[in-house]
Formats: C-alpha cells, structure tokens, sequence
DNA sequence: CGATATACTTACTAGTAAGTAAGTATCAGG
DNA sequence: CCTGATACTTACTTACTAGTAAGTATATCG
C-alpha cells in the first residue's frame, strides 16, 4: 500500500472540494467520500484529523491555485478583455464540470456554521479575489480597455457578486443564465 | 393550551427561516427551533411533518410576502428610482435584521440537497424575481427612468445576481460592501 | 534481516438527525 | 357534562455524524 504517495490524500481533497461546492459544506461527510472512493472513514481522519483540516485544505489549494493562474505567464500577457473573459471561464468551469457553485459563495452561505479557521481562511479568499479585480479594473479603466462610473472596488464587488450570484442561479435555472449574466457584465464594463 | 391558535405555528416558521438564511437549510434541526422555542421536538412534527413541509411553508410564505410588496399602492405608486431604491431594501434589510443571506441565495447553495418539492418551489422563487425585475427595468427604460445596454432579462439577472452575491459576501467581509454593490448598481442603471 | 514509518482497516463511541406512536391537557360545541 | 378536535408532551426508534483506539500490511532504510 502507499505506492503512489499522496494519491489518496489528492484524491479524498478532490472529492471534498466537489461535494463542498456541489451540496455545502454541512451536506456532505465523510462517508460520503470514503464510499465513493472504497476506502474506510477512518482512513480520511487519519489524512485529515477534522472535517474542519480538510475544508481548510481546500480553501488554501484553492487560492494558491488563482494566485498561480493570475502570476502566469499566460494570464499576465493577455490583453484586458482576454483577460476578463479568463476570469469569468474560471465560473464558468465550475458549471460545466460539475452543476457546482463556486468555493466563495460555498463558504459564505455555510459561514456562521462554519469553525472559526475556515471563516477566517475563506475572509481571506474573497480579500483575494476582491484585491486581483480592483487592480485589474483600476489598470483596465486607466489604460481605456474598460469603461465604468464609481471606484474600482465598488465594481470589483459587483464583478465578483454578480459570478456569485449567477453561478447560483443558474442551478435553479439552467446554465444559460450564467452566460446572460457574463454577457451583460462586458457590455456594461466594454465601452 | 392554543390560546392562540397559530401562533406556535408561525413562530415555527419565523424561526425556520432565521435559522434557513442564517445556517443554511442543512445547518438548522427541529432541535434548534424546538429548544430555542421552549417546547418540544414532536411539537414541530405535529405543525410541519417532514422538514420538507416547513421548508415549502417557508418558501411559499415569502413568496406571497413579495407579491403582496410588489402589487401594493404603496410601491405602484412609486417613482422608478425610488421603487428600485425599494427592492434594493427588501435585501438590505436580510442584512440588518440578521447578519443572514436572500432566501434565494441559500436555497441555491444548498439545492441539490434539498427534497425535490422544495427545489420546484425555489424556482418559482427565483422566476418570480427575475420576471418582476425584467418587467420593471424594461418599462423602467423605456419611461427613461434606466439606462443600459443588452436585454431587460439580462439585465434583471445581473441586478438580482448582485444582491444575492453581495449579501454573501457581506458576512465575510462587512456590510459595507453589500452598501458599495449597491451604489454601484444605482450609478450603473441610473443615467 | 530487523526496525521504523506510512497508509491504511476493523471496530467502536458519543452525539445528533429526522421522524413516530401513544398519551395528555385544554377548550368549543351539542 | 360528554365528545371530539386541537395542540401539544413523553418516550422512543433508526440512521447517520464526526471522531478515535488499536491492529495490520507494505515499503524503505540501515
């Protein structure tokens, strides 16, 4: 056993992140996983002490992993609104693979459930991509690519929100709600 | 006993929404209500059977509360920035009562766990919104009132994704940013 | 070849979840 | 004053939750 080093524990934080983002974080458990996988409970507890050490995992992944897309090469030279278009594909993933929503808007409506390390990794998550859009659409608007009234940051809100948001929506709805939505947001940000 | 018949009966269901928007509709038990009410857990059981039963009560009440909001004089009579600034209202108020999310927001989050009547009452929820809305900003614009570009149901599907994306990312960070969501919205819509 | 670490399984506990069956107090109507 | 309905309580079941303790198979390294 153990030949492939950190395959299981990849594996059991693969499955994790999809049922947090497919059914929150208080709709899965551990057996959940453990069944879908064919391993024991047990042995997750021993990967991951506490439901609690593995959201944390997650969430942490999850952010090293937009800190990698927005420093990559690829991403950095993209014109403005490639960019924004990577940005949105990035929502877009998460309806086309699994009928998910995304990780930020996981965590905030389980928030007051939530223990307290979780809370405080997933405040950091959206200060994150709140910081990387506020650049992005300060930068943008200075060098004419995009065309907005108020301050970066009010905008920066209302992109996230409005990924969010949809991406919720479109479960109840269907997934052309999510592409309206993107739609709507490059006519109001493209001049 | 039942002095007052449907009392315990509503305030079941006052707490059941509380602790639905607060904790999420996988967060709360009848243990919670029961306890937090003073009486027994069967008690639940004899007013709402399954769980599901006071989710759909619960569903279907706000529901009725927003039709009743949206034909009264009170808001017919309204100018359309001021019945905008209203709508805007019936979710900042989610915010100051309880540091809690929209109805529609939770639902979605936790849909794919939730008993099939109630998902089929979630969407009703939701189309009611956007159907509203699209109608509002569609005569809205053409009375000159709004100014935006693309289609009323697109339009109405970012508006509402905004609230419920804000109200979310509210909790983890603070309430300023649903007020900037807001502001934001106001300067995009209003010419 | 033996020791140790890794990666599990088996078998369990304590707590909580939704839900039920049967009994009880109160009141309104005939 | 009895009857039946309403609104509960008591006491319980079944199923699942996170989490743990102890044992086992495998791989590696000296």
């Amino acid at each position: 056993m153990g030949r492939l080093p950190g395959d299981t524990k990849k594996k059991i934080m693969d499955l994790g992140e999809k049922l947090l983002l497919v059914q929150g974080f208080n709709g899965f458990s551990y057996a959940d996983i453990a069944s879908s996988m064919g391993i024991k409970n047990a042995a997750i507890h021993y990967h991951f002490p506490s439901k609690c050490d593995l959201g944390l995992a997650v969430i942490e992944r999850a952010r090293q992993r937009f800190d990698r897309w927005a420093a990559s090469r690829r991403t950095e030279e993209m014109a403005d609104p490639a960019k924004l278009d990577g940005f949105f594909e990035i929502y877009r993933h998460y309806l086309t693979r699994s009928d998910s929503v995304c990780l930020s808007g996981a965590l905030e409506t389980d928030f007051t459930t939530l223990p307290e390390p979780m809370q405080e990794e997933a405040r950091a998550l959206v200060a994150d991509l709140l910081a990387w859009l506020e650049r992005f659409l300060d930068e943008g608007r200075a060098r004419g690519s995009f065309s907005f009234p108020g301050t970066p940051r009010d905008q920066a809100i209302v992109v996230l929100a409005v990924m969010q948001g949809a991406l919720q929506m479109s479960r109840v709805m269907d997934s052309s709600t999510f592409d309206a939505a993107v739609s709507q947001i490059r006519r109001l940000l493209i001049p």
